[in-house]
DNA sequence: CCACGATCCTGCTAGC
DNA sequence: TGCTAGCAGGATCGTG
């Protein structure tokens, strides 16, 4: 899915379009388990007539509000995209839902997959609570070296994996996590709390420098991902070993590898990232630590 | 509380 | 060329 970079940029596009916009029409939803907390009727009862106030972001999830303390969470997931288009555009294959403004654009949200939610909160109160529910804090305004020793300590699993926990840190996924694990020189597989305090340090900065750039590069396009005007960004001509297995680090050269962990891929660079320390064994014998599992496809 | 595997969906592609 | 197994940027839920 879209990460944070790709969430802001899409926030940024879609702001000074959506904020003072009224909402004229609601409808398209073919696929009722989008709407977990609502439904396509209350939809349109509730936001048809109200103006757009706010289009904001936390972690991955885009927050449009509207008057009278009524808000819109957006997930993608994997492959949702918002799009801004004319009204009388035909509708793109996948359109889970069409909201209609006043200026004759319509904000179309488009997911092959059928991943992606859209959440309705009648008060910002709502929201809040929803979001603490699930949301650590925000990487780019809340994370120091600090914040992440604190963070780290007592968790034992997998840095990599705990970098993709929504609850732990909030907007880094796949590629980021991998990005700025290169960025810092930590394996992957290092357990979360053997980290030292040096490359915590590191590790800190480089999640905020990734994401950073990804922003500025508008995001990283691969196959479906597009922004709201159907511009894909740029950041996926700069990546250092998310999908460039066997291709050389650019730091030293030495060919990426791909490894699974759980069920998701994982770029690193054998000579940058040494694999050092592993979590104690679990019960079982199956998994060994450094000669990692032989990857993926 | 924590760690991890299975699961939800469809499209694309590598490999046979 | 045609089929299909496997994989895709995410997160939740159940289990141990």
């Amino acid at each position: 899915m879209p990460e944070l970079p790709e969430v802001e940029s899409t926030a940024r596009s879609l702001r000074p379009r959506l904020v003072g916009r009224r909402v004229r029409s609601v409808g398209g939803v073919d696929w009722p388990r989008m709407l977990p907390n609502t439904a396509e009727d209350e939809l349109r009862a509730v936001l048809t007539g109200l103006a757009v106030s706010t289009v904001d972001r936390r972690g991955k999830y885009l927050l449009i509000g509207l008057e009278h303390d009524r808000w819109l969470a957006i997930h993608r997931k994997m492959s949702g995209n918002l799009l801004l288009r004319p009204a009388e555009t035909a509708a793109e294959p996948h359109t889970h839902l069409e909201i209609g403004l006043d200026d004759g654009w319509l904000l179309r949200f488009v997911d092959a997959r059928k991943f992606g939610r859209v959440y309705l909160f009648g008060s910002r109160g709502e929201l809040d609570a929803f979001i603490a529910a699930r949301l650590g804090p925000e990487p780019l305004t809340d994370l120091s070296a600090a914040s992440l020793t604190t963070l780290l300590r007592g968790r034992h699993g997998r840095i990599k994996s705990l970098l993709l926990d929504q609850a732990f840190l909030a907007g880094v996924g796949n590629v980021y996590a991998d990005e700025a694990l290169w960025e810092a020189r930590v394996h992957p597989l290092r357990a979360a709390d053997s980290l030292s305090s040096r490359e915590i340090a590191r590790l800190a900065l480089a999640i905020q420098h990734v994401l950073m750039l990804g922003i500025e590069r508008r995001g990283t396009s691969f196959s479906t991902y597009r922004d709201a005007d159907d511009s894909r960004g740029e950041n996926q001509d700069h990546l250092s070993v998310y999908g460039r297995e066997g291709q050389p680090c650019p730091r030293c050269g030495t060919r990426i590898r791909r490894i699974a962990i759980g069920m998701r891929a994982a770029h690193f660079c054998p000579h940058c990232q040494r694999a050092s320390v592993r979590r104690p064994a679990t019960s079982g014998t199956a998994s060994r630590s450094g000669t990692a599992r032989p990857g993926l496809a």
